[in-house]
DNA sequence: CGCATATTTGATAGATTTCAATTTATGTGG
DNA sequence: CCACATAAATTGAAATCTATCAAATATGCG
């Protein structure tokens, strides 16, 4: 089940390095990584709440949500990941899940022990760092989330998050296009804090004014422009673009 | 203007110093970070929107929070920090604010140049990985946020902010008790997603079911066990009661 | 084919917002 | 210390959005 060269491993790199600047050493110590591919089921928690984990999950193919929830079980989640990211990559220096993680849909991930990633990180600063950055923007996400629950109406918080998922999966190519996307309208609205019958209002509203039309499988963003603005979304937050001189790197050696 | 041992440093220590562990030599590497303290007017950013920080921002006194907005300019507030926090610390390896920082009511911080902060967690990495678990923790504040705002109603997301700023103060000690928070009702309403005319309401609901008292500059907690589950509140994900051997170091030397 | 899960629709109740006004605090300069 | 200006808190009534409850229809899967 190990091996040291994985291309999803590479995808994870990619991911890396569009942010922070790292040697070909950190590089590879990153392809590296000790890991192993494990099918996850749709809706079963492969993280449980309160449960120390002792490796970190990229998420290969699939979509995973961070699943928080209120005392009279109202379920919410607080993030979707997508293929490339480190679903809890926060538990290399917080291993107890203060979330659960549970696959929005059937999926691979690839667990990468801790020990592993501490052992690199250790070795070399500048990954700690591009580490800390990325969980760092997945912070900004989350802030954006706060934002989307807290101060947008129901056809808002819904566009938005189509918006984001769709930029994060570098989806966005033209006016109209479609995405793969595998949610339920239940988990649509545990993740915007509404319920699944106006969920599914809201819906058929955004197909029939030509916005979006969200099918079982996929999304079709019908008019990109229009979504964006029913969103209230602006790109900048996710950092999918970040120019190459943008990208950082703190700790020596250069 | 800067010296070198100030307490309010001290302070910043002692919150890392809960959750992680560090030698006598990491713990002098923060005391001796080089700064220098500034009044903050309240209601006016002392962060701005998309702004490049050079400098993190230590609370001393007063309470600062961190503000995004929607396009209709409506304010969300996404977190809150209290005295001895580090406001932004996610801006040494993310310079450019993704939301603006501004204090609730006159206020005091330190600021600490990047370049002191980089410089000593690049010559010790532990320090490094103390701050990334700082930052790890404020993301775990900030995912119970967006449970609040999205599946809790007004008096359970009143009562929920209030626990989580007590206990973060140190100010819980009995079922009766009082501590200080200067906010307006207004940024109440923008911590919780709510109008102001609601939190009035629902703050005077409080009030007459015997849970709290919320004032202009202080709350007095009537009833913390009431309170804690009228909000839902477990006290856990914050990690303001790490015991000695919960504290953590993956980096060497130990 | 049949069960389980997901989507869709309707009717009604309820929580929260909105709008508008009034009262109460707070701070400042004379 | 008072008068004034400003910000904050409070209250009421009506409008709206979203939740709740209940049921029918689709869809997928073994």
């Amino acid at each position: 089940m190990s091996d040291t060269r994985r291309p999803d491993l590479q995808r994870f790199l990619d991911r890396l390095t569009s942010r922070s600047i790292l040697t070909r050493d950190e590089q590879d110590a990153i392809l590296g990584l000790n890991c192993h591919a494990a099918h996850v089921r749709a809706n079963h928690d492969f993280v449980g709440l309160g449960e120390t984990v002792d490796h970190a999950s990229v998420i290969v193919a699939g979509l995973v949500g961070r699943f928080d929830q209120n005392a009279d079980g109202g379920r919410q989640i607080t993030a979707i990941h997508v293929p490339g990211d480190m679903a809890n990559l926060h538990s290399v220096v917080q291993p107890q899940a203060t979330s659960a993680l549970q696959a929005l849909s059937a999926g691979t991930i690839l667990r990468v022990p801790h020990s592993a990633i501490r052992r690199a990180a250790g070795r070399h600063p500048a990954l700690a760092e591009a580490l800390w950055r990325d969980c760092m923007v997945d912070g900004a996400i989350l802030s954006q989330w706060v934002v989307n629950v807290g101060r947008r109406d129901a056809r808002s918080r819904i566009a938005h998050l189509l918006c984001e998922i769709a930029t994060r999966l570098f989806a966005v190519v033209a006016t109209r296009f479609a995405f793969p996307f595998e949610v339920t309208q239940s988990n649509l609205a545990n993740a915007t804090g509404l319920t699944v019958v106006h969920v599914n209002r809201v819906l058929r509203a955004l197909r029939q004014s030509g916005l979006a039309d969200v099918r079982r499988h996929e999304v079709e963003v019908l008019d990109w422009p229009a979504l964006a603005a029913a969103g209230d979304f602006t790109v900048d937050y996710l950092q999918t673009e970040t120019r190459p001189d943008e990208r950082l790197r703190i700790f020596e050696p250069r």
